[in-house]
RNA sequence: GCCCUCGUGGCGUAAUUGGUAGCCGCAACGGACUUAAAAUCCGUUGGUCGCAAGACCGUGCCGGUUCGACUCCGGCCGAGGGCACCA
């Protein structure tokens, strides 16, 4: 019979529950840990058996820092906009709210049941108006600052409007989004506002642009990337569309996200995936004159030491100058080519495996090397949003420029050498490495590195260039059309001038949604918001001129980008965080969260971070010192889980039939946290076995109280040095989260335990249950009780442990010859290594395997091992 | 195509980071207890040969470095994840 789960279970859980044992509070006094999980989505579906790994590593480690002395937080809350509950609300014309509300009333009785210790009163829900008037708030901030190209951060916007009233727009330290027209400071005095308000429009973090959605004419609506191939797959047809979109200027930010990982304890793959989705690449931009025109063309190349290889150029189709250049004959072979690169689809454009296209526009350019003409053609391989939108072709040295040139029969020259190869030789295939520059000028001979930054020098001086670094991050698309998302504090006014954006004051925060009849989508690619008209026309509070809503919402990732910080001061309805709470409890000590969100959601929380640093909201440059990723819990038969598959192991079964203690302990157990691994029904008997065999060391089966195995003495030497080493392995092991060996080395005490003959000592038993309390924190806490202790085994001390009780004094020798175990010998720790060698030829089997032969080398290993090397 | 991670018993995994491969569990088998079953406890369990002592093989495959390689290096095969014409 199982010990009595159920019931100590739902008992201590009360009794936290009361007692408040999770609530902390700021205290100088201690040191603080700072360990969340990422919080959940509260589906309809509840929780399923791969939320709990995450959450039950997170609470092992606040129970273990706690008791190691740190004031520990940790809480949750509800990432709760979002579609699923909108598809819902439009389904069945119930307020999202209505089941958001009710979803996360079953999630939190879920994670209640799994006796997790969060501290409730800090809880958050990012769909709660008190929480999503900061997230707008921190919208304001972006939308009211720019980004200092000299300083190299975010500043108030009005700083920059005293500079134009000074000096005029030209020369701005500021990043902007396109060619804005320029003022002098007597020209923007006698602008309108709404000339005023479009530049500063540009500079702003947070910009309007035209950008493509994916637009579903048969539904009407704009379509999440993640619902395009379910959607298609019913027979819809799905567009890209542009439209009007709120974007985040993250771009300013490349440098500093890039360079603010170097000090960061986070996965490497994940560092890496941050850093190749950043993109940086080192170059040279380099105008190339059009012939006949005056204009240049200015390409981005991150080799400019091939550029007396360019023999063609290649603009986007979508390039501006495309139609000044077009010759009048390639007229409407260029119109037709760049139509039909409009109506590609994304998917046709990305697909790699399809010949080059392009067409010839009848111009030349000049190659500012070799002053030769070369032909300017467009294709759809070069991309407007990287770099220039144009390129130098240089087909010798680059995949896809010698591929194009192949197609159209474009000159292939070869200015690299690769090491043994003829220089005149003609290239069969793109050389792409490094070599030394060759057919270029006084370049030649120059090895690749070299002739790069000589070049670059050489642009510099003559003025047909310059070094220059590119970014493939783009600006962060931040709108949604949809409705249950934080609507944007955001009207355009119109005092007789035409419309412009205007922010609305801070003291009509939050802007709240309104009640609507459907939340079907409006038809118009817009959101269900805009057909309430009551709604969206308003007036200026400050000017009292006729102006609408914004009717945009905003996208999820805008209240998960911050809520780690709302968790500091959850209740604060004057500011985001208050500096003190911010500056005791940040940085996050420890993150967990799954590798789903390893670019996105940590890069914009990054972002918002460095952001709201610039803003001296936060004190840390980084929010997550430490990062980890939890792995995925398959399905037994090895497959992912899915409704479709019936592979969705419910928590809900196992926690019945064993309790929280086994369903958390086994989680962990199951293989390293960060791996993938198959759940296996039967190996939860192994930990609950193992509970089992603790709680019979202290209770009866049936639950009585029995303390007649422990004693009042002293460990044997082997229980005493099995507990010193299970003390060193355990706090090691979750420090590093090496949460499975840590339970195994608690099974490896409890089995020496089992072992001793005489009564169990009380200190080691009860060490036994520290440990395992951060795993199996009911069942602990229960004995720790019948112990007689009075206060919760949380406010107990973490068990130490001394390094020379670790070890035994006797060793096990190993005997090798050639590298071949031979003989194993029990030796006295410490002996000389001539000792050693003296037992080890002393041994029968090490003389059987060198008998006769000429023994060249002897190789010791105090304390390990001895290899005798014979030929 | 490029980048990253990983390949160990029937299964999940472990190995002080170059020094006994298989710890801890699951499953299986044998035994004790029981009228019986469950639970519990004790034992066996990488493979081949052998009565045994023991020998040989064995960490995806091939090669290298080393007295010694799961661990380091080179090449290949396989699985998973990310990126995707980024000049």
């Amino acid at each position: 019979m199982p010990y009595p789960f159920s019931e100590i279970e739902l008992k201590w859980q009360d009794a936290w529950r009361a007692s408040e044992l999770y609530r902390v509070q700021r205290d100088p006094s201690k040191p603080k840990y700072f360990v969340m999980e990422m919080f959940p989505y509260p589906s309809g579906a509840g929780l399923h058996i791969g939320h709990p790994l995450s959450y039950t590593a997170t609470d092992v480690t606040m129970r273990f820092k706690r008791m190691q002395g740190f004031n520990t937080l940790r809480t949750t809350g509800w990432d709760a906009f979002g579609l699923p509950a909108e598809q819902y609300a439009v389904k069945n014309k119930l307020h999202p709210s209505i089941t958001t509300a009710q979803n996360i009333a079953n999630f939190k009785r879920q994670l209640e049941a799994l006796g997790y210790g969060y501290d409730w009163s800090r809880e958050i829900n990012t769909t709660d108006p008190s929480y999503f008037k900061w997230t707008q708030w921190i919208f304001l901030q972006f939308y009211g600052s720019y980004f200092d190209t000299a300083e190299q951060k975010a500043k108030p916007i009005d700083g920059l409007v005293r500079l134009i009233e000074s000096h005029g727009t030209q020369g701005l330290p500021c990043a902007t989004a396109g060619k804005p027209r320029h003022y002098s400071a007597e020209e923007w005095h006698h602008a309108s506002n709404k000339q005023r308000a479009d530049f500063l429009a540009n500079c702003r973090l947070a910009y309007i642009a035209e950008a493509p959605v994916n637009w579903c004419p048969e539904l009407g609506t704009v379509l999440a990337n993640e619902e395009v191939p379910e959607q298609e797959e019913k027979g819809f047809t799905v567009v890209r569309r542009n439209m009007r979109q709120w974007m985040l200027r993250i771009t300013t930010y490349a440098e500093r996200l890039l360079q603010g990982m170097d000090q960061l304890d986070w996965p490497e793959s994940t560092i890496e995936m941050q850093r190749n989705w950043i993109g940086r690449s080192e170059g040279a931009e380099i105008d190339f004159a059009i012939a006949g025109h005056g204009e240049n063309i200015r390409v981005f190349t991150t080799r400019p030491d091939t550029l007396f290889g360019a023999t063609y150029m290649v603009l986007a189709p979508e390039h501006p100058l495309v139609a000044r250049i077009t010759t009048q004959d390639k007229q409407s072979s260029v119109e037709q080519y760049v139509d039909d690169v409009r109506r590609k689809s994304d998917i046709e454009r990305v697909d790699l495996s399809r010949a080059k296209t392009g067409v010839f526009t009848g111009a030349y350019a000049i190659n500012p090397a070799t002053s030769q003409p070369i032909p300017i053609w467009i294709a759809d391989y070069v991309l407007m949003t990287y770099g220039t939108g144009a390129i130098m072709s240089v087909p010798g040295h680059d995949e896809r420029d010698f591929e194009f040139a192949q197609a159209f029969g474009l000159p292939i020259i070869r200015v690299v050498q690769a090491p043994g190869v003829d220089a005149n030789e003609p290239l069969i295939r793109p050389f792409t490495e490094h070599g030394v520059a060759v057919n270029s000028g006084f370049f030649s001979d120059m090895p690749t590195t070299q002739a790069k930054s000589k070049m670059i020098e050489w642009l510099e001086a003559t003025g047909l260039g310059n070094r220059s670094i590119k970014y493939k991050l783009r600006d962060w698309l931040f709108s949604r059309q949809r409705y249950w998302g934080e609507p944007f504090p955001i009207i355009f006014v119109n005092d007789g001038d035409g419309d412009y954006a205007k922010a609305l004051p801070e003291k009509l925060l939050p802007v709240m949604l309104p009640q609507v009849e459907s939340y079907s989508p409006s038809g118009t690619g817009e959101s269900p918001l805009a057909t309430i008209s009551e709604w969206v026309n308003t007036t200026d509070p400050t000017t009292g001129h006729p102006a609408r809503r914004e009717t945009n919402t905003m996208p999820q990732w805008a209240g998960s980008s911050w809520y780690y910080l709302r968790y500091l001061d959850p209740h604060n309805d004057h500011e985001a965080v208050s500096k003190a709470d911010e500056q005791y409890w940040m940085p996050v000590d420890l993150y967990i969260g799954g590798s789903e969100h390893a670019v996105t959601h940590w890069l914009y929380a990054r972002f918002w971070h460095q952001f709201l640093f610039d803003l001296g909201v936060v004190s840390t440059r980084e929010p997550f010192v430490r990062a980890f990723h939890q792995g995925m819990i398959l399905g037994e038969n090895g497959v992912k889980m899915s409704k479709s598959l019936g592979n969705i192991v419910n928590p809900d079964e196992f926690l019945s039939r064993y309790g929280a203690d086994t369903v958390r302990t086994y989680i962990l157990f199951l293989g390293p946290l960060e791996g993938t691994k198959p759940w296996d029904s039967q190996g939860i008997n192994g930990v609950h076995r193992f509970l089992n065999r603790v709680w019979r060391l202290a209770a009866t089966e049936e639950g009585v109280t029995d303390l007649s195995r422990l004693a009042n003495a002293s460990a044997s030497p082997a229980l005493e040095r099995a507990l010193h080493q299970a003390i060193k392995k355990v706090t090691e092991d979750i420090d590093a989260l090496r949460l499975n060996t840590a339970i195994s080395a608690l099974m490896i005490l409890m089995n020496a335990i089992a072992d001793e003959k005489a009564g169990i000592p009380i200190y080691v038993f009860e060490a036994l249950l520290k440990m395992l309390s951060p795993f199996a924190p009911h069942i602990t806490e229960e004995l720790w009780q019948r112990l007689g202790h009075e206060d919760s085994i949380f406010n107990a001390k973490w068990p130490s442990f001394d390094e020379a009780k670790t070890v035994d004094d006797v060793v096990t020798l190993i005997l090798q010859v050639n590298g071949k175990l031979r003989d194993k010998l029990e030796v006295p720790r410490g002996l000389s290594r001539e000792d050693l060698e003296q037992f080890a030829r002393a041994s029968a089997s090490v003389i059987r395997h060198t008998d006769g032969k000429e023994i060249k080398k002897v190789i010791v290993v105090p304390d390990k091992l001895v290899n005798i090397v014979v030929g």
